[in-house]
RNA sequence: CGCGGGGUAGAGCAGUUGGCAGCUCGGCGGGCCCAUAACCCGCAGGUCGCAGGUUCGAGUCCUGCCCCCGCAACCA
């Protein structure tokens, strides 16, 4: 069975979580679900990044611990992926024993290894960044992302030869070992690499929050450093493990753009540096902006996860925000039509049919005992949905989840388009035998529109399932689900909730 | 020479390797009555930002130009 490993950044507990972390994360969980029911072997992590001065100062402010104003916030991530119903099988913590543990046992590796090296550093560090800029970066002095003066700062640091193993990783990229998607952060990666990076440091005199080094108790990883890995730290990062010698490399480490430089470039090498392979593909996909304008408090314009849920259900919001623009691309979230969209897609379309198609089957062809009873197979449509079919795992196994989608809008559509062809009402009164098969048909349909919804909205398609009498169907594999005829003679199916209400 | 995204039908967007311009919503007109006043069909609506170039052929490639948006903090 082949095995699919698949994670999210880790976020920063600062704050609770906003409507970004939302997106990469219902993302993530929608290519862990298609993998799932592919039969792979999914592990599927998430967590969250809670060292560093930020926090710290964050937590002083809020006149707590660290560690407690971390649990809290981590507690919030952890609820709301809950009730978007997330399947992760993990969700790590930077300040977790395991983490730890992990990051030791790395960078111990890395000194080992010669890959790092101490040194004095002088410069000039913006806070807002955690890192240290040059002169060129900066903007009238100012740092360009934060418009704050940076503070010259002189301390010991511990340093990661990048600039050694840079082209090794070029040469990865280039042969397509690492596979940095889309296409177009591919060759701003190699940009980067062409423009040349300096070495960085691995670690920190001045903070205190964080973990500190197996070889100078003084200094403590540079929170980047520590964020990285965990993507090994969860797994147990032990060559002899089991759980590592599985799952390790990560068959997509998915993000945000603005840090595909951290997982393109400096996690590469460091894994290069210390013995291990590095990930299979790095994906980054877009920022959004909402209705038009940037996401910002002062605006005013900032969007509550949780009130979205309250708003359109967890269900709908996991198909809303990832319908909206090709995934990988930057776009615009417009939440001023998602009661339209909602309606269109979701109401009339999903949901109808499979009232329509349901509460047809239970008119026509009622059986004694109540609700409908599916009849005898037609094959007419293999071929049809076999396209769709094609289309669809396409586009979920190039990580494009929206023209996966399209085809969920297009099955839907065609279903329609049959009925209105077929007229059924018009059948039960001229020919009961043709009727029969139409209505297999149109169950049929159902049933894989179900299938393909699953991913994207897990709870919906469960229930579709339920309501055509499918209970084993999550013990099979896509590959037989997808076929056309699943359907048994024979099975009771009945109409049902109305799966959307209309608002 | 800061970086990035974008200019395609009224609105919002697709257009992978160049080959007769598509989708959704909205508008108009029909149809249907199984369904969540849902569904189906048809019509209107585009000099694909501008100007050159390559080509048998460019929204799609090249050059130049114009315009819009994001880039303090939170932060995918």
């Amino acid at each position: 069975m082949p095995k699919f490993y698949i994670t999210t950044p880790i976020y920063y507990v600062n704050d609770k979580p906003h409507i970004g972390h939302a997106y990469t994360t219902i993302a993530a969980d929608v290519l862990a679900r298609y993998h799932r029911l592919a039969g792979d072997e999914v592990y599927f992590l998430t967590g969250t990044d809670e060292h560093g001065s930020k926090i710290a100062e964050a937590a002083q402010a809020a006149g707590k611990s660290p560690k407690e104003f971390c649990d809290e916030n981590a507690a919030k991530f952890q609820m709301l992926w809950d009730r978007l119903d997330i399947s992760h099988n993990q969700f790590i913590r930077t300040t977790d024993e395991l983490h730890i543990k992990g990051v030791e046992k790395f960078l111990g590796r890395l000194k080992e290894a010669g890959a790092i090296y101490d040194g004095e550093y002088e410069g000039l560090y913006c806070q807002g960044c955690e890192r240290f800029l040059t002169e060129k970066e900066l903007v009238n002095g100012k740092c360009p992302d934060h418009l704050t003066a940076p503070q010259l700062i002189k301390e010991k640091n511990y340093f990661f030869k990048l600039k050694e193993y840079l082209s090794k990783v070029a040469k990865l990229i280039d042969e397509g070992k690492i596979k940095i998607m889309p296409e177009s952060r591919r060759s701003e990666v190699l940009g980067l690499i062409k423009q040349g990076l300096d070495d960085f440091s691995v670690s920190r005199e001045s903070v205190k929050w964080g973990i500190e080094l197996p070889f100078d108790r003084k200094q403590v990883a540079y929170v980047w450093v520590d964020a990285l890995i965990n993507y090994i730290s969860a797994l147990g990062y032990d060559e002899d493990g089991e759980k590592f010698k599985k799952f390790w490399p990560a068959d997509i480490h998915l993000m945000a753009k603005d840090i595909i430089k951290f997982h393109a470039l400096y996690w590469p090498a460091m894994l290069i540096a210390a013995g291990l392979p590095a990930p299979k593909v790095v994906f980054a996909h877009g920022f959004f902006t909402v209705d038009g304008q940037k996401m910002s408090k002062s605006l005013g314009n900032t969007i509550d996860p949780d009130a979205l849920i309250d708003s359109f259900g967890a269900e709908a919001i996991r198909y809303l925000l990832l319908s909206q623009f090709p995934f990988g691309q930057d776009g615009d979230i417009k939440a001023g039509n998602f009661s339209i969209q909602y309606n269109a897609d979701l109401a009339n379309g999903v949901g109808n049919f499979t009232s329509r198609v349901l509460s047809m089957a239970e008119k026509y062809l009622s059986a004694s005992g109540g609700g409908g009873v599916v009849p005898e197979k037609d094959y007419t449509f293999s071929d049809e949905v076999a396209g769709i079919w094609r289309q669809y795992k396409e586009a979920m196994d190039r990580f494009q989840i929206d023209a996966a989608i399209e085809m969920i809008k297009k099955l839907n559509g065609f279903g329609d388009g049959y009925v209105e062809r077929q007229k059924p009402w018009e059948l039960a009164k001229t020919d009961p035998e043709e009727l029969k098969k139409v209505i297999y048909n149109l169950l049929e349909i159902a049933r894989h529109l179900a299938i393909m919804l699953y991913p994207i909205m897990p709870e919906t398609a469960e229930r579709i399932l339920s309501f055509l009498g499918q209970s084993d169907w999550k013990n099979r594999k896509l590959a037989e689900l997808k076929d056309w005829g699943g359907l048994e003679p024979g099975t009771k199916v009945e109409k049902g909730a109305n799966l959307f209400p209309r608002i």
